[in-house]
DNA sequence: ATCATTGATCGATTATTACGATGGCGCGTC
DNA sequence: GACGCGCCATCGTAATAATCGATCAATGAT
């Protein structure tokens, strides 16, 4: 295997072709003239031909020596963009993180979250990946996410994870549903109707039930959805009652459908919204900065 | 000024991020695990930024580090580049190489020097500048050739030259030009005749005048021209005569015109034709293979 | 609880880099 | 044509950095 030549062998020829002197060159690289020296002396031994041609009046530069110093002025350029690209990373939303994101937080946060974080933090680049937690954690593993937004408590190994604010669920149900317009329901109540959820696998039916101390085998579910805009649908058209995350409210998910929403008289029917990143991530405190913007915004 | 990451250490990184593990990592570098892990610490105190994340099980790549591993990547393949232009053109006839020559060689030359050059060596790339001799000089000492292809002597400093052939001259002369298709002329007879001669500049009127033994003064030089080939024309139509290299001959500059050439009584009436370099230039073999090469073609 | 594996750390050694001083060469000058 | 000047190469030495083997601490696996 070839031994390479270093950048700074490269820098200095790069120097030594602009000024067309050992010691100007060395002067504008701060070192000696003699280092310099040897390092293109060194260069062209390693390289194994000649790059400059010295005479005592002006160095020239060989044919070859011209298109070494173009493609040495190419590399130290790259190299130099690397370093800015980190450095522009070092200080926190800056650089670029890889978010995994549940269905049932997706699309009613990130819009607006997205929103600031443009505004905010233009240089911050934020990827999105939305599917369902047992899977944004085996990604989280894998190394292809950094931190995940999800509902908790989720069972993970070797992972942190960071409360950032509460999300209420309420009680979703068709215009004509027998009850007065501003009525609060009695979690308990729940077990009497028919209650649409989401399919397995969405931690929102899992949190949703256990938020308002149900059974699933204490339930009528005569249906499973695939997301929580279907379900809408299937309680305007009277097919069932449902419970949905606060947030989805905020985002009027249940906009034109006329089904109308209520509180629970019990305080805390509710899920937790975190974050998680690996327990050994090295980006920890930016994970917080991150959790602290988006229970923020 | 940031300090720069060494090649050492982005290679070091980039068979990290290739077996994810810094013992066989660091054994396909051939060094020490403890050398690699410094060396990956080093890079990312360098770059104030984590690149990659521990673990005791697998070590997995940071979103910057894998964008830092790609650049890196790219860094080092282009310095294997450079060193492999380099291998390619440390041995001879291999790399790039400017070359000056004079009008009165180019044209007749170089179409079969270029074709045999590019036969037998074919990475050999040749630029050619086409010049009067006293222009190709400067260039040369400008560093923007790196060698001569011209007639000598050519006064010149600091330059090295070597003889390759003798290139005779020949007597030209109308079709219907009083002389015997076969006979010979003698150089003295020249004074007798309008003598179609190059403009000034050009070497060849030089030395075909010294070749002949004449003195500018003591001729009938009715116009000068500045290519051979519209000496020729001008030999054709019955203007004068002239002197020709036989190189020009060679490659046919008579064909079609019905000029006749007549060789010369005397030996020797021809002109030296070799290479000029620098006396510094560190090519000096390579030119003079060169040579060899021009003078077996 | 114990063991095996892995990356980080430590101290010693070696290799590299850098410097100032000096030498040698080519060029211009007197 | 001898001299002086400017310039790059070389040398010896000192500082710096790289590397190694051994060991430690942390983490999963048994």
């Amino acid at each position: 295997m070839a031994r390479q030549p270093t950048l700074k062998q490269l820098s200095y020829l790069s120097a030594l072709a602009e000024h067309g002197h050992f010691g100007n060159a060395a002067r504008a690289c701060h070192v000696s003239q003699s280092t310099l020296s040897a390092a293109i002396i060194e260069l062209e031994s390693l390289l194994g031909v000649a790059l400059v041609e010295r005479s005592n009046r002006r160095v020239l530069l060989t044919a070859l020596g011209d298109e070494v110093i173009k493609r040495s002025r190419s590399i130290l350029t790259d190299v130099e963009d690397l370093v800015a690209t980190c450095e522009a990373s070092a200080e926190p939303f800056s650089g670029r993180m890889r978010l995994g994101v549940i269905p049932t937080i997706a699309p009613y946060t990130l819009p607006h979250l997205l929103k600031q974080l443009r505004r905010k933090h233009p240089e911050f680049q934020l990827f999105i990946r939305e599917e369902l937690s047992a899977r944004l954690v085996n990604a989280l593993h894998l190394g292809e996410l950094d931190v995940l937004l999800l509902a908790l408590p989720f069972a993970a190994d070797r992972v942190e994870t960071r409360h950032l604010f509460h999300d209420d669920f309420v009680f979703a149900c068709p215009p004509d549903y027998p009850l007065a317009d501003n009525a609060k329901v009695h979690a308990a109540d729940l077990r009497s109707h028919e209650l649409l959820l989401l399919e397995d696998g969405h931690c929102l039916r899992d949190h949703a039930l256990e938020a308002c101390s149900l059974n699933e085998v204490e339930l009528k579910i005569p249906y499973q959805a695939t997301s929580l805009t279907t379900i809408v649908q299937m309680v305007a058209n009277g097919i069932g009652v449902t419970l949905l995350p606060q947030m989805a409210l905020d985002a009027r998910i249940l906009s034109g459908t006329g089904v109308k929403a209520h509180q629970f008289k019990e305080s805390g029917v509710s899920r937790s919204i975190g974050l998680m990143w690996r327990s050994n991530s090295p980006r920890r405190e930016e994970f917080s900065l991150l959790g602290d913007f988006i229970a923020a915004s």
